[in-house]
DNA sequence: AGCACA
């Protein structure tokens, strides 16, 4: 079984991440991929030599953990495939909320952790706690279209853009959508108002864009919905 | 490969 024996979690555990993206884009890219399938309460990801190369993403629903898990699994991401598992543990912003968060005892497990390092290596060393990390502040964004976030197209570099004013031309798609990286171009047609796909080089690229104006409003009564085309 | 959060 791919994600073992782990129960399910809202928080999910990536690994086998690029490790030569920055932490703040990574985050960012995790947060535009996955947000598709939930509110996302908190992102973490540290660089440190034991940590790099994996995240945490932690969901407001088991739901959409489950769903994230399953449909991203192996999803090519900066070229490697990522692999997802439920975590082992609840997230300490989770705990925090449900007024279950315990300061000792987490310095304890902490305290654990760190004195089985010490055995393993038989060498006590003096020289830890240094923490390149701030978790720099991420703000989870809790504009959505769906609830249950079903029957999701694939993750790929075309975006499908629906409830667009009948006015809608392909030149203000274009000024909007390629402030984004990877923007390739638009295509509408007259015989279909409303829609229009846009093409990114690649799945990331495309996906960020989604993130980004995901709800965008070219008039007030049109927030634009996003999703990825079916190829 | 590797399960953290100050």
């Amino acid at each position: 079984m791919l994600t073992g024996d782990i129960p399910p979690n809202q928080t999910i555990y990536v690994k086998n991440l690029n490790e030569k993206i920055k932490k703040e884009e990574l985050k960012r890219s995790l947060y535009a991929l996955f947000s598709q399938y939930g509110r996302i309460l908190d992102i973490v990801a540290l660089k440190t030599t034991k940590l790099r190369g994996q995240a945490w993403v932690v969901f407001s629903e088991v739901t959409a953990a489950s769903n994230a898990v399953r449909q991203m699994q192996n999803f090519p991401f900066y070229d490697k495939p990522m692999r997802i598992q439920y975590a082992k543990s609840k997230s300490d912003c989770i705990a925090k909320a449900e007024g279950t968060f315990d300061k000792k005892k987490k310095q304890e497990e902490k305290a654990d952790r760190k004195r089985r390092v010490e055995e393993a290596q038989q060498a006590p060393t003096a020289a830890n706690g240094l923490r390149t990390d701030s978790n720099g502040g991420f703000a989870a964004s809790s504009r959505h279209g769906k609830p249950g976030g079903q029957e999701a197209a694939e993750p790929n570099n075309l975006l499908f853009i629906q409830n667009l004013p009948h006015e809608t031309t392909s030149m203000m798609l274009e000024v909007l959508f390629k402030q984004y990286p990877g923007f390739r171009e638009v295509r509408m047609t007259e015989a279909k108002p409303g829609i229009a796909f846009v093409e990114f080089e690649d799945d990331v690229q495309s996906s960020v864009a989604m993130q980004a104006l995901q709800g965008f409003k070219i008039t007030p009564q049109n927030p634009m919905s996003i999703t990825y085309a079916k190829k």
